[in-house]
Parts: structure tokens; sequence; C-alpha cells
DNA sequence: GACTTTGGTAACGATTCGTTACTAATTGCG
DNA sequence: CGCAATTAGTAACGAATCGTTACCAAAGTC
């Protein structure tokens, strides 16, 4: 399903990301070999009648466990950058996991990649590496049109949590009044009867993701986007 | 460069789009027999070291006779659709030009290919149908985010000619004191000393696109953009 | 109890945004 | 010429949004 030693037409290559530590890990496989070094996402060669987004979810799994939350894809990566599949071209997925799903048991044991830091620039092969900036890149970019955030956390969450997700993925920090006012405003959660203690400071409530209304904005258009 | 008869490993295929007559109009080459049937969109086998942007933009300036204005990769599709290639995955691209530079003697010249509404469904194979609907969708989506508005538009142009760039694009109706406020806000255009009369009406102003700022916005969070 | 920490919200001020209304400059027509 | 029609361009009002400050609530710690 996956290194195979003759060149194949195209690869379809995942980068499943993960909170981890306050950070975005990535889920990469290492060579026999060395260990740290020769890291290489997981990545497929086609076969049979599967579309392209249920290899990248075969490969997903077969490497973290479990199925990705959330899967788009990327874009196809090409431009003569070396790939360990030989392939002159890559498709590239971008996934997630909510935090913690990677670490039961019987992902550890269904799975046989690992988990490393997506920031510390984990010594992919060049093409590879072009795909982890651009699925960070990505999933900055579609935060706001996709449920990333939601994706990226368990199924009940508190509303310091979702906010601290944001955080994460934007590299940047957002203000609490703010962000619950917007979030309040758009109907994306609803409060459940758990109540979670941390510890210190007032428990807070858990909510989860459940969208109600579609507001068609009908917004002006946004100019200051626009770069170059 | 483009139709051989032995299938490959995958292809390139563009969606080029042009403003024409109030609609976009995608280019298309017909098959040599049928007039009006068996429309393809420009595509190209994969040859020697070339980019995959590079053959993009080959195939484009064979079939329109000139280079897109704007071109930026589409997506990857497979998914079992048929395409006239044979490959089983498809890159495809967006690209722009502006109004009229297609319709000039020398691009027709150049070019095989000829201007076909997008709308109106040309009867394209079914993987090259799905990449118009998607590039449709794709340059709406974009329009915030990349000129494209002012790569569809010739290099100086009215105010009320970029509006009615944005309202083709966006499918929508826009007001014009808010669409200049904006425009006006973020430091995109710079006039010229020319001015262009119409017939009836006031003469207006010519502009041209020259971005001079980058504002690094820091807003929130739009929770309203989030949809299922 | 006093202090710290985290959760949660009210409210003020500034900015943005949709809209209305107005002025400006040209053509067409009597 | 005088006046309607048409298109360009802007001022300004009111509502909505947004960033921020401030405050209260509920838990643990000293």
């Amino acid at each position: 399903m996956s290194a195979s030693t003759r060149p194949t037409a195209y690869s379809t290559d995942i980068v499943l990301l993960t909170p981890r530590a306050g950070k975005l890990a990535v889920l990469v496989r290492h060579a026999p070999g060395a260990r740290g070094r020769n890291a290489v996402l997981p990545w497929a060669a086609p076969h049979g009648a599967a579309t392209l987004v249920a290899i990248a979810r075969g490969a997903a799994r077969a490497a973290a466990g479990v199925e990705p939350n959330w899967l788009e894809q990327l874009a196809a990566f090409g431009d003569g950058l070396r790939h360990p599949s030989g392939a002159a071209v890559s498709i590239a997925f971008v996934g997630v996991l909510p935090g913690g799903a990677a670490e039961s048991a019987a992902a550890k044991a269904a799975g046989d990649g690992t988990w490393v830091s997506a920031s510390d620039s984990p010594a992919l092969p060049p093409r590879q590496d072009a795909m982890l900036t651009a699925a960070v890149a990505a999933i900055r970019a579609r935060l706001d049109h996709s449920p990333i955030a939601f994706k990226l956390l368990p199924i009940t969450f508190t509303l310091s949590d979702l906010q601290a997700m944001y955080e994460l993925v934007l590299g940047r920090r957002l203000h609490k009044a703010s962000f619950r006012r917007s979030l309040q405003a758009a109907f994306l959660v609803e409060p459940t009867d758990e109540w979670r203690s941390e510890g210190r400071g007032r428990p807070a409530q858990l909510y989860r993701y459940a969208p109600r209304k579609r507001r068609s904005s009908r917004r002006g258009v946004r100019f200051e986007l626009l770069g170059g």
C-alpha cells in the first residue's frame, strides 16, 4: 500500500496534523535504520478504482491508526523536487485529528507512524517539506471557511479550548470578549450539561459543535485582503 | 504537446476564463469533426523537466494565442471521471485574460481554441466539466485574496468597470459608494491622466492597478463564513 | 477570609458599513 | 438655449460591528 520500489505514475501524500503540547504535530514515518532522520510523510501509490481522497484516507489510517476527522485536498506538487516514490507529481491532502486521538492505545497499535512537531522541520524530502509548509498555511487560510478548529478538538470542549485552538492555528492572540461575541452570533455551538474543572479557577461549561444557521452574509468586498 | 493517442501518466489541464458580453467565457478546443460538440479544455501531457505551471502556461498560449494574465493551480481531479487523455488523474489550472485580449488578430492567428460561454455548459468531458465548475467557484472564492478582477481588465479601467467585473464574478450587485470607499481605503489603484467618454453621461477617470500598502489587518475571527 | 486564577458578560467608544441623497459632467432632444 | 436623461463621484446619516476595558462569578490556595 505504500513503499514500492518501482516508480509509480503519481503518489498521494497526506499531511496529518494534530495539536500536541501547544503546537501542531505532524505524522511521519521513519525509515527503519535511523531514528529522527529520514522521516517521510505517509504516501500511497494509486491502486484500482479507489478515489484520490479514499487513498489518502487509507494512508492516513495506516499510519495514524485512526481516520482523520477532517480531510481536504491541498494541491499537486511537482516541479522537480525529490520525492521518495520517484513519481514526477504528488497530490497532497491535509487532514486533522483531535488532540489525544492519536495517543490512544488502539491507535498506537494500529498505526506505524510517529508524531513530531511540525514547526521543528523534521528533515522531510524536499517535495514533502513543501507540502508541510503549504498544509500549515492552508489550515490557517481555511480556518474561517471550514470547521477545522472544531475538528482539531474533542467532541466536547470549553470555549477557552476553542479560542486556544484558533490562536494555535492562526499564530496570534485573540480577545476573549470579541471571540465569544462573534461565536455567539454565528450559532455554531450548543452548550452541554457538563462542566469541566481544571484545578484552579472557575469551572468551564462544555460545548459541542452544532451549526444551526447559515446566514448568506451579503457582505461587500474585502479589498484589504489583497496583497501584491 | 497536446493530443497524444497513447495514455499518459497524468494530464495538465487549463480553464482559461475571460469576460465576454457580460458573462464569463471559457476557452475550448473543438474536435475536428463536429462544431459546437465534443469541446475539450486545453490540456497537455507532461514533457521533460518543465514545471506544472509552465506546462499549463504553454497549453494556454497554444490555445489562446497569448499567455494568461493570471494563473494558479486549481486542484487535482481523478475519481474515475472520464478524460480525453485517458490519464487517471488531471491537474487543473485556472487562468484569466482581460476582455478583448483574446479577440486581437495576433491572438486569433496564434491560438487554435475558441471562446464559449462558461455558464452554457459546453458539453465537456465529465472530468473537465467538474474542472470548469470548480474554476468558476475558485475565482469567486479567491477574488478577495488575489487580484483576479484586475487581471480580468485591461491595464487601465474605470472604477465602474472594476465594480462591474466584481459583480460579474460574484454574481451579485454591489453598492457603488461602499465599493469605492473600501477601494480607496485599500490603496490598490492610482488614477491616470486619461478620461473615457462612453457616449452618454459624465466621462470617467481611468485608473490602473498599483497596490501600495499591505496592512496586516489583525482582524478577529469570521465565524459567519463557516457552513456545515 | 484574602488572594489568585480562570470563566463569562456588560458596556463604552471607535470604526466600519449599507444606504440615501446630493453634486458634476456629458449626450440627446425640443 | 433649456431641460430631461444618463453616468460619475462623494458627502453624510444611522445602524451594525468590533476592539477594549471593566466588572462579576466560581473555583483553588495561602
